[in-house]
DNA sequence: TCTATATCACCC
DNA sequence: AAACGGGTGATATAGA
């Protein structure tokens, strides 16, 4: 096409690609399942050849019936879910995607909009005719109920899928202009576009899960509630059933003379800090806080796992204003309790491994602030211990064992000030006084003061109108009348970047072999056949290594590799191990012992 | 009795 | 005036 021909047609932009293809499925769904696709429709941008395929034309080919190669862009929204159908049917991923559903996040991120996120309101937004929400919601209930259909119902169902595609067109040409600004503009989206394949993958390959062991938690979970609560409550009386009663616990209270602290509301203050310190004051409540604490640790109830005992859930990429994935915590094995992921384990033949940055966000701020000092205590391996150095709270020959008080205190500092915490925060948490804590954080200024000019000039960019931009190009300008939390502007980079090199590792690790089995926003989980295990870590490792090296002007954050060998269990032995075999105790299962 | 809100717990 | 960033989700209580 000719190029002012082309021009026209995206509002002045233009696209290096010799066809661009515009596609849509739709698909069928279980939880903790792979995609069944029901039928696709794309659509080439300029020619407008149209395909449309039915389920069982795309069960015959072998990959996309159309150009995926490096001269072709595939245009979805949301393609993730576009890419698990290409997985599901054993197709290649396409080299170029631009996924729209991630532009229009970067575009649209921080600044509130009443459409919300989705195709019907990114097209809205743009003032784009589409079909109303409500038949919408007819067509995915129709093809979520799994057919069979009939005849007119094929025809209905490739018309809605149809009509989507129709959306991609205006979309793309609205977008365009802004997605082509610069050639590291579109060089980021499609870099974006790459990462949903990196997602479709994940969620195709879900985590390994001990299904036995699952169900029989599952089967007994009332029961093991049931008898936890009537034990403790036999001396207090405050439970009804499972319920915990505000008002039986008032009275509880009242009868032994204990005053309590209640909120703001009036309400008792039920939260386990506040009961943990008030069983230390009147230790007949601590039998009651315990169960508590026990009985909030006990959530698994829809862990979305399929046939094959692997858990599989929607990632979301980008949902987050830092641009991370935010999956459902209920679903995700990895949101659930720490305890809970004592059910991964690699099947016979192979084995996990989870590789974590460490200290991520520490090294992306000294990074990106450019102050040498804080990057020398990051590289000391011991950040904390390095800062309580630098501040002279300790000698410089002090060790994590001979000074692990003021270690202890520098720790809640170090991490507090990521998040733009008050000396008050710091106090409260680090349970020091508050003078001392604002001692603390002022020696934390006077030492990195690189970090602080930048943290605070981000800050007041941002509340003077500008935009924050990651080196991936993730983005954040806080929305016009809208009230900025000069907390949540200083943290932004660092999780952002975070986020950004995330992305950059899941993407090489993919497309260098690896099995990527699930993204933990600093961390990632790998499977590997056992006799390829230290090898495909090695490999992975370098690879998130290479990522920080290429957004952190050339410096790595160290990758700590945890692995597990089939057929030993996953287990955070400091976080989860305890709660774990109280649960195995209760079922009458083996509790954890070495791996197992 | 049902729904909305507040509170709390969990993850990184 | 609040006082820790980004989130999801369950549950108890208040309110219609």
């Amino acid at each position: 096409m000719p190029i002012e021909k082309q021009a026209t047609a995206l509002n002045g932009a233009r696209l290096p690609f010799a066809e661009i293809w515009m596609a849509d499925f739709e698909f069928v769904v279980g939880s903790g399942e792979k995609p069944r696709p029901v039928c696709m429709v794309a659509e080439e941008f300029w020619s407008g050849r149209q395909i449309r395929l039915w389920e069982d034309d795309l069960q015959r080919l072998k990959a996309a019936p159309f150009n995926t190669g490096p001269n072709a862009c595939f245009v979805a929204y949301f393609a993730s879910a576009e890419f698990g159908c290409f997985l599901a049917l054993g197709w290649p991923l396409p080299t170029n995607t631009l996924d729209l559903f991630a532009e229009h996040r970067v575009l649209t991120n921080g600044t509130q909009f009443p459409h919300g996120n989705s195709l019907l309101g990114a097209a809205r937004h743009y003032g784009i005719d589409t079909i109303g929400a409500d038949e919408k919601e007819t067509m995915r209930d129709l093809i979520m109920a799994g057919g069979p259909w009939s005849e007119a119902e094929r025809v209905a169902i490739l018309d809605y899928c149809a009509s989507d595609v129709d959306l991609l067109r205006p979309l793309l040409a609205s977008m365009a202009p802004q997605l082509t600004a610069t050639p590291q503009r579109l060089g980021h989206a499609i870099w974006r576009g790459r990462y949903m394949g990196a997602v479709a993958t994940m969620e195709h390959n879900g985590v390994p899960i001990d299904v036995g062991a699952l169900d029989v938690i599952n089967a007994n979970w009332l029961d093991i509630q049931d008898t936890l609560i009537v034990e403790v409550d036999r001396a207090y009386g405050v439970y009804d059933g499972r319920t915990f009663k505000a008002d039986r616990f008032a009275a509880y209270l009242a009868a032994n003379d204990i005053p309590w602290p209640r909120l703001d509301t009036g309400r008792l203050a039920l939260d386990d800090d506040t009961f943990r310190g008030m069983a230390r004051a009147y230790p007949q409540v601590s039998a009651l806080q315990e169960l508590r604490h026990a009985l909030g640790a006990l959530r698994l109830n829809s862990l979305a796992v399929g046939p094959d005992g692997r858990n599989r859930t929607l990632l979301s990429p980008f949902r987050s204003k830092t641009g991370r994935n935010q999956p459902s915590n209920s679903k995700a094995i990895f949101g659930t309790a720490v305890w809970v992921r004592g059910l991964i384990k690699p099947e016979a033949g192979t084995a996990l491994a989870y590789l974590d940055f460490a200290s991520q966000e520490f090294a992306i701020a000294a990074c990106l602030s450019r102050d040498e000092k804080m990057w020398r205590a990051y590289e000391s391996g011991d950040p904390y211990l390095q800062f309580a150095k630098d501040a002279g709270l300790a000698p410089p020959d002090a060790t994590k064992s001979s000074h692990e008080a003021v270690r202890d205190r520098c720790k809640h500092i170090v991490l507090g000030v990521q998040y733009g915490m008050s000396a008050y925060g710091v106090a409260q948490r680090a349970g020091i006084l508050v003078a001392e804590a604002r001692e603390l954080l002022q020696l934390h200024r006077e030492h990195y003061r690189a970090f602080w000019a930048w943290a605070e000039q981000n800050v007041d960019n941002v509340l003077a109108g500008a935009t924050l931009s990651t080196p991936m190009g993730w983005q954040f300008r806080q929305g016009m009348g809208t009230e900025g939390n000069p907390r949540s502007i200083l943290n932004w980079p660092m999780q952002s970047t975070g986020a950004d090199i995330l992305r950059l590792s899941c993407v090489r690790l993919m497309e260098a072999g690896v099995k990527i089995c699930a993204p933990v926003h600093d961390a990632i989980l790998i499977e590997a056949p056992l006799d390829a295990l230290d090898e495909q870590v090695e490999l992975a490792r370098g690879i998130m290594e290479q990522a920080c090296r290429d957004l952190l002007r050339g410096r790595a954050c160290r990758v700590d590799a945890e692995t597990i060998k089939h057929p030993d269990r996953y287990m955070d032995t400091k976080r989860g191990l305890g709660m774990w075999n109280t649960v195995m105790r209760s079922v009458g299962l083996p509790e954890y012992e070495g791996g197992r």
